[in-house]
DNA sequence: ACCTGAACACCGTTCAAGT
DNA sequence: ACCTGAACACCGTTCAAGT
C-alpha cells in the first residue's frame, strides 16, 4: 500500500520541455481529490473545491485532467489498486486468500471513497484492481476451484468486506446522532432497541470480521472441493 | 411488503376542506421519487425530473414536500421499512433471523436506492426500519445473546446483505461492458482473469447467498452462546 | 505555453406574483 | 387556496481571451 505514485500506470505523461513551468501535476491533483473524497465524501469532491485545494483557478484543472469522470475513474483505481497481492507460496491458499481480502478491507478503510465508487454505475477498473482480481482467481484456481466457484467465493468475500466498510464509514461520517435518535424513540414501541442504545453504535470488532472471513472461505472451499 | 401506503406513519396529514382541489399528494410524489431512484439511481432523482413525473411545475413540489432531503429520508424508510417482520414463535430463532434477513435482502433488491441511502451520511430511520432493528434484537436477546453479540450478529448479516445488493445492482446498472473490458485486457498481464471473462459477470446464486447467511448465523451463535 | 474569466446548461430553493 | 415563473447560489464544462 501507500506508494506515493498515485497515477494510473498505463498513462505515459512526458514532462514539458520549455515554456512556463507547470503549477502542479495530474498526480498532485489526484492526490488532492483522493483526500477530499476520503475525508468528506464523494459529494464534496467538486471541481471548484478541488481547484481551491491545489491553488488553481477552476478551469486550469482541465489542463491536467480531461474531465471529472476521469478523476473518479483514477480515484477508484488508486483506492482499490494500491495494495500489492503477493501470494506466499509457502502458505495455505486459505491464508493467501484471507490475507488478500483483509488487504482489500484495509484499503477500503483507508479510502472510504472506494466504497462509494464501487456502488457507482461506473465499473472500477485499472491495473491495480485488475491485477487483484487476477491474483485472487489464480489462487483459487490453483486450489482446485472451478471458475464459477472461484468467482462466487471472491464475490462473497468482497460483498462482506464492502458491506462492513460501507456500514462503518457511513456510521463514522454521521457523528454520534444515531444513539441520540434511538434514545428519543418511544420505549413501548421499540422496547429492545431502546433498552440498549449504546450497543447499536458499536463498531464491529476486528476479530469478528476476521472470523467471518475465515468461515466464508471454509464454507466455499467445502462446497467447491467436495 | 408491497403496501400501497408509502408515506411514513407518524405524519398526520389532514385532507384539505375547501378551495381548489390538490393536483396530487405527498404519497404520489414519494411513489414517483421511489420509482425514479430505484430504476435510474439516486443521482437521477432531481426535483425537476420529479416534477415532470408528477406533472407539476418544479416549485409546486414544495407545496407537498418540505425539501429534497426529506424525500430522501422517507425514501429510505419506505425502501427498508416496508417489510413485516413477524417472528414465528413455533420456529427456531435461527430460522426467524434467517427469514428476516432474507426479507431485508429482497427489500434491497426491490429497492436498490435503499443501498445508496444506507451508504449516505444521513442515517436511515423511520418506523419500519426501527421496528425491524427492534425485532431482530428481540429475537437474539431471547436466544440468549448479549446486547453486544446481538448487534455484532445483525451488523455482520446486514453487511453481507448490503454488500451483495450493492455488487448486484451496480453490476446490473452498468449493462454488460465489464465482460468486454476483461476481454480487452492483455492476457499475459492478467492470465487468469482473461481466461474466463464470462465467469466474472456471473450473478451470485441464491443458494450461495442463503448458505452464507446460515453459516454466519451458526458461527455467531456458537461464539455468543459458548 | 500556460492560465483564467465570462458564459452556458444544469442543480435545489426563496420569494413574489399569478389565478 | 393553490400553483408557478423569475432569480439566486451552486454544479461541470466550452470557448475566447489574457500573460
Amino acid at each position: 500500500v501507500g506508494s506515493s505514485q498515485v497515477s494510473g500506470d498505463d498513462t505515459p505523461r512526458p514532462a514539458p520541455r520549455r515554456g512556463r513551468p507547470l503549477k502542479t501535476s495530474p498526480d498532485d491533483i489526484l492526490k488532492a481529490a483522493l483526500h477530499i473524497a476520503d475525508t468528506e465524501g464523494l459529494a464534496a469532491l467538486t471541481m471548484r473545491r478541488l481547484a481551491d485545494e491545489v491553488g488553481l483557478a477552476v478551469m486550469s484543472l482541465y489542463r491536467y485532467v480531461p474531465t471529472k469522470e476521469d478523476i473518479l475513474d483514477r480515484l477508484g483505481a488508486v483506492a482499490l489498486g494500491s495494495l500489492d497481492i503477493d501470494p506466499d507460496s509457502t502458505a495455505d491458499w486459505e491464508d493467501n486468500i484471507f490475507t488478500a481480502i483483509v488487504g482489500v478491507y484495509q484499503a477500503l478503510r483507508d479510502h472510504p471513497c472506494g466504497i462509494e465508487l464501487l456502488a457507482a454505475p461506473h465499473p472500477v477498473t485499472g491495473a491495480g484492481v485488475d491485477r487483484l482480481r487476477d491474483r485472487l482467481l489464480a489462487i483459487l484456481y490453483a486450489a482446485g476451484f472451478s471458475p464459477e466457484d472461484a468467482v462466487d467465493t471472491i464475490t462473497t468475500l468482497f460483498a462482506y468486506v464492502i458491506g462492513v466498510s460501507d456500514i462503518e464509514t457511513s456510521r463514522a461520517r454521521r457523528a454520534t446522532d444515531m444513539q441520540q435518535y434511538i434514545e428519543s424513540l418511544n420505549p413501548s414501541d421499540y422496547p429492545t432497541l431502546t433498552a440498549n442504545p449504546a450497543a447499536w453504535v458499536r463498531a464491529l470488532p476486528t476479530d469478528t470480521i476476521e472470523l467471518t472471513l475465515r468461515v466464508i472461505i471454509d464454507t466455499m472451499a467445502k462446497r467447491a472441493l467436495h
